[in-house]
Parts: C-alpha cells; structure tokens; sequence
DNA sequence: CTTAGGG
DNA sequence: CCCTAAG
C-alpha cells in the first residue's frame, strides 16, 4: 500500500510570515519546500492500526510539517481550486511528475496542495459563489476569499467521492451553503455533502486563550452552558452569600481592555485595528452570529464599523465601568451578534485585538484521500505484484478556521493567524480515523482485509481524519471515547472522527476547572465569556495577555447554550441585528437577582445589574429588568406550568415577596402623600 | 442613559 | 430578548 503524500510546496511556506513554534514540527518541515512524495508500503494485510500509524506517522513527519508551512496565501487556494479541476489524466501524469514542483504561485496545476485551511469566511461567501476560484490575485484578501471558495468545492468534491452516502445520517446540517458550494456534483455529492460541511463548520479556533489555561472564570458558561454547570456540579450558591460578584476592577471590560489574558501558544499579536477591520471580519466570520469580541472596548476605534451607535461618551471615570459595559452591549448588540462563537468563548480578544481566529468543536482535521473525477485522491496503483494498494492522500484539511485580521496586518501576519489556529488545533498531535464507507473503523487489530477495506475501497470508499491528540488534557475526553464519538458520529458521521467532540469538552472541562479553581466566581459571571480577565485569584490575566490569542478551540455548541446556534444560518444577514443568544437564567443568577432587587427594589435595574451582575457582560439590566418580569410571572403559575430550568420554590417565594414589598412602596411614593390607611389597607 | 412596558 | 417611548 503506498500513501503518497505531498506536502504543498506551493504554499508560500508559512516561510514568509513568522512561523510561530509548531510544536511537534520540526522546523525542517516548515518552509518551503518542494513537492515531496512519500511512498508506503504496506503488505494489504496490514491492520487498520498500521494504516492509522502510517498515515500518522506521514502526518507527524511532514504532514504537520506542511501544515506549518500553510500559508493562507490565495496561491496555494487557487493552486488547490484548480485542482478541483484537474482531469484524471493530468493527475496521473502528476503522479509521474511528483517532483514537479509547483513554484508558480498562480499556477494551478499543482493539484497536490496538501494541507488547506478552509477559512470559514469562504463558506460563507462562496455560498452563492462560483467555486471557481478567479485569482484576484492582487488584492490578497480577495483572493484568498475566491481561492477559499474554490477550495471549498473541492474539498467538498472530494469529499462527496469520499464518503459514501451512508455516512450522512446527521441532520444537524444546515445544507443551505453545500449546494452553491459544490461543483456539480455527482450524485450522491449532496448527501455527503452535509456531512463536511458540519465538519468544516464544526471546527472554530478561537484565538483567544483557550479557558482552561486562563484562568478566567469568567468564561462563559452559557455557551456551554447550564450543561456545564450541572455536568460539573457547580456549587451553587445557596444563600445570598457570595452571590454578589466581587467588583473587581480590572473588568476586563474596561476600556482598555486590553488585558485579557491569554493562555496559550499566541504571541503576541496585535494589530492595530483599522477602520477596515470590520470589513474584514465581516467577510472571515459571516457565518456566525456574533464573531466579534465581546469586547471590544470604548477606545477601540477600530470597530467604529460596528458601533453604529456611538454611543460611548466616556463620562466621568466613575462612570467609565457602566458606560464601558453598555458599550459592550451594544457592540454586541451590533456587532457581536454575528460570531457567537467567537465571543462566547471570548477570550483573547485582547488589546486591540484585531486577529481572531475561532476554531469550534472539530479539532479533528479531516483528512480526505482525494479522488473521483477531477483529482485522484488515491492513486490505486496495481502496477505492483502483489496485494499492495497505493493510495494517495492529497490534502489533510482543517475543518474550519475563522480567522479574523484586520486589513492592515501583513499578510506574515495572516500567515501567522493561520498557522496558530492550526498549530493548536495540531499542536497536541494527531490521531488518525480511518473511515471506511463513511464508518470510522475503531478495530485497530483489523486488517484491511478484515474490515473490509479492499482495493476499491482504497479509492473510493476510504476516508481518513485527522484528530487532535487531546491527551494532554487530562480531563478532556480522549477522542479515542468511542461513545463519546458514537453520541456525537451517529449524527455527523465525519464529524465522528472528529474533534468537535473532543473539544466540546474541552470547553467544558475548562470551565470546570475553572469553576473549581474559584467556586466563587462561579456564579452568573461565570457565564460571561466576554470577561476576559481571571476572576479573582484565580487567573492570571496579563501574564496571558501577553500572549494574545491564543488559539482556543472553541467547543462545539453547546445545546444549552444554543449559542452555536445555527452558524449556518445562512439567510440571516450577517452583518449585525441578530438577535442575542439566549441564555438562560441560572438558579444562581436568579438567585442573585432576587437578592439583589430584594435590596434594590424592583426600579433600580441598573443599580441591580451593578451590584450582582456587574460581571455579567451579556446581562444587561434591561435583560435582569425582563427576568425579573418573568420571574414574577413564573411565581404566579402552577409549578407545571413552568419550564427550564426549574427554579426553587424559596426563590420564586422570596420574588414574589419582594415584588409585593417594592410595589407597595413604589406605591407609597406614587401619590407623593401616601396616605396611611391607604398603606395600612394594603398591608391588610 | 435608564425605565417601564409591550412585543 | 427586542424595541421604544419617556424622562
């Protein structure tokens, strides 16, 4: 069996942009280089597992290498569209000319671009787009944006050769962008199609420093939401006590913001936002709701894009906390609705922070054999004597990065941004699936034969995936959980393979540990995944900071949360005016509000909102205002009648309660001359 | 910007 | 949650 595999020389190697460390990479492989081939042969009685480690091992070797030579250049995209395009005869002689070197940047010949990097922006606009990727080569961006685009279709050409249509039994798929995504396609292509697509889309790396690292308790739990909490048992605050969010001052939402801390693998990457920057994220992060930092801060200029409504008028210092969080809202408002994501783990948005990148649940890269018409993705070469089964892997593809730079950052800085996301998507190692007719094949013993994987197979019902290695984290679920994957591959059958299980939990995990770290901080501010900064004590914020961006695999949506929402939404204009995400009042938040308005009064919102959810930035008091409304009503209705999360009895006791209390006084105050026996009646 | 309410 | 009228 022979695994050719190419490394994309054509890439401008990450070589020009700063390389950031690919741990696990050697620097040798980075760089340019030429196209290089690598050939494998395994007697066909080899087992699956030695195919896993072959393919592994080639990865590790260069494949990862090639990663890190991945440069967002639109060459490379083009290079890889085209070779969407390419006839079978040309892959053939390809195949002969190996060596053949793809050094002209606009050539397309080169149909062995390895790694690609699916910018999610591209699945957005390629949506109603030609794939044909037109080189537009002089403006980078847009050109990168075409070349996506084309490389999506092939990607997911290739993909439809590659998984049969079983393999789709999800729904979760939105399909609205497949179609318009694929070249015409052969039938069958639409069935599979969603399950790349759920593939690419599953996969976000949020630059932002991954939770776990930063100690910010603040992450945002609703994005993983109540599930979070109760998976992790919480404590959950029973009495007022420790409810209120210690006011900590260095809300990260303070203007500068710019103290969020990241955690990881990012240096420091800041660019200065320019006015274009919007512009730009808009592009890279239609598909989601809200991509935007959550915070962007009062001084930065840059979203002025965004704030529609300027309404930062920075008053007195004083006020500097309040305004700054109204701004917040409203630049979530704006702004933030489109990448939900992005914000919800929130975290590196850092100072000026103008490069984001959000990688969701898929860590796992797909990893797909080309083949079918236009390219050959395994080359079944029966030349050779005996049962040996050439198979050519083409391309490794990173199921979807969103990665978010301002205009003005270089383009070695994109390069970098790019080659973050994947290096923290890779960076823990690899694992290897093997699909066969869409089904993950787990039996590592098998051999080929056995599992039935048999020289037609190779070319065109094999199906590789690449996975990150999650051992590092400890408590995160190893891929290797079969149920865990089985859960989440009955619906997403290539997804199974993939990560975005594995990184759910990581989200989840982090904010566990998190929460462990700082059972205080536990509370309703937890679920701001806007606040950056560590909750008191427990994280180290700057140290982080320096680092911006780290690239954070934002976990898969979170079903409670129901902030993933549907990033598929195509329809939704993307721009802004999508509505927020919902979430869900925790006990511990009501609890805190009632506390609060029990103190407060029930006409004081903003006083409430500062006193116990001051670092809540999604809660705004509008939104406490509107809970409390529902909590009164939800006091008033029969037990049966209510739903979500079930609120303790005491509470809704102690709402109705205040509720009562607060009314008579406002009450008392209204006629300006309360009279007595007016006041004694009521009590009455 | 806040409140208060309706949607 | 959103939107808006009012203050």
């Amino acid at each position: 069996m022979v695994f050719q595999k190419r490394s994309s020389s054509e890439l401008e190697a990450s070589g020009g942009g700063q390389v950031a460390e690919m741990p696990r990479v050697p620097k040798s492989a980075r760089g340019k280089r030429s196209v290089r081939k690598k050939e494998a042969q395994n007697p066909p009685q080899m087992s699956a597992f030695d195919l896993l480690a072959t393919v592994a091992g080639k990865l590790l070797d260069e494949g990862v290498g090639s990663l890190g030579n991945m440069s967002a250049g639109a060459p490379a995209l083009t290079a890889c569209a085209k070779d969407v395009r390419v006839k079978k005869e040309q892959c053939d002689e390809e195949m002969k000319q190996f060596k053949h070197e793809v050094t002209d940047q606009d050539s397309c010949n080169e149909s062995a671009i390895l790694p690609h990097i699916v910018f999610q922006r591209a699945v957005n606009n390629a949506r109603n787009e030609d794939p044909k990727a037109k080189s537009e080569a002089q403006d980078k961006e847009s050109s990168m944006i075409s070349c996506t685009k084309a490389e999506l279709g092939c990607n997911f050409g290739v993909i439809a050769d590659r998984w049969s249509p079983e393999s789709v039994e999800s729904g979760a798929f939105t399909g609205d962008a497949v179609a318009s995504l694929m070249p015409p396609a052969p039938a069958g292509f639409h069935k599979n199609a969603p399950e790349m697509y759920n593939l690419l889309d599953s996969m976000d790396v949020d630059v932002k420093p991954p939770p776990l690292v930063s100690s910010d308790s603040t992450g945002e739990m609703p994005l993983y939401g109540d599930k979070v909490h109760r998976s992790t048992s919480l404590p959950r605050v029973s009495k007022g006590v420790g409810f209120f969010p210690v006011d900590r001052d260095d809300d990260d939402d303070k203007s500068s913001g710019c103290t969020h801390p990241s955690t990881t693998t990012n240096k420091d990457f800041r660019s200065n936002c320019t006015a274009e920057y919007s512009r730009v994220r808009k592009l890279l992060t239609s598909k989601y709701r809200k991509v935007a930092p959550a915070r962007v801060y009062k001084s930065d200029l840059s979203y002025s894009d965004v704030d529609r409504k300027p309404s930062f008028r920075n008053k007195k210092m004083h006020y500097t906390r309040q305004r700054t969080q109204r701004s917040t809202f409203k630049r979530r408002k704006l702004f933030d609705r489109h990448s939900v994501l992005a914000s919800e783990f929130g975290t590196a948005h850092g100072k000026g922070n103008t490069k984001k990148v959000t990688g969701r649940d898929s860590h796992a890269v797909s990893l797909e054999a080309n083949k079918g018409t236009s390219s050959t993705p395994f080359q079944k070469s029966r030349g050779s004597n005996d049962c040996h089964v050439k198979l050519k892997i083409k391309s490794f593809k990173v199921p979807e990065l969103l990665v978010e730079i301002p205009e003005s950052a270089t383009v070695g800085s994109l390069k970098k941004t790019v080659l973050e996301a994947v290096t923290a998507i890779l960076g823990g190692g690899l694992r290897v699936g093997v699909l066969h007719h869409g089904k993950k094949v787990r039996d590592d013993n098998k051999t080929l034969i056995q599992a039935g994987i048999g020289q037609e197979d190779m070319l065109d019902n094999l199906g590789f995936s690449l996975e990150p290695n999650c051992t590092q984290n400890p408590q995160v679920q190893a891929p290797e959980d079969i149920s865990f994957l089985e859960t989440i591959d009955t619906a997403e059958p290539l997804a199974r393979i993939a990560p975005a299980d594995s990184s759910s939990k990581h989200g989840e995990v982090d904010l566990s540990q998190e929460f462990a770290l700082t059972p205080l901080a536990m509370n309703y501010q937890g679920s701001d995944h806007d606040s950056v900064h560590s909750p008191g004590g427990v994280s180290s914020p700057d140290k982080v900071s320096t680092n911006s961006r780290a690239l954070v695999p934002v976990p898969a949506a979170d079903p409670n949360a129901g902030a993933i929402v549907p990033a598929n939404k195509s329809k939704r204009s993307p721009e802004q005016g999508q509505r927020r995400i919902r979430r869900p009042f925790s006990v511990a938040e009501v609890e805190a509000l009632v506390l609060a308005v029990e103190k407060l009064g029930t006409g004081r919102w903003r006083d409430v909102k500062l006193r116990a959810f001051d670092n809540a930035k999604h809660r705004t008091y509008v939104d406490l205002k509107d809970k409390w409304k529902t909590l009164v009503h939800t006091a008033s209705i029969s037990p049966q009648q209510r739903r979500g999360e079930p609120v303790p009895q005491e509470l809704l006791d102690r709402v109705l309660a205040a509720q009562a209390y607060w009314s008579q006084q406002q009450a008392k105050l209204q006629p300006k001359t309360p009279p007595l026996l007016a006041e004694a009646r009521l009590l009455t």
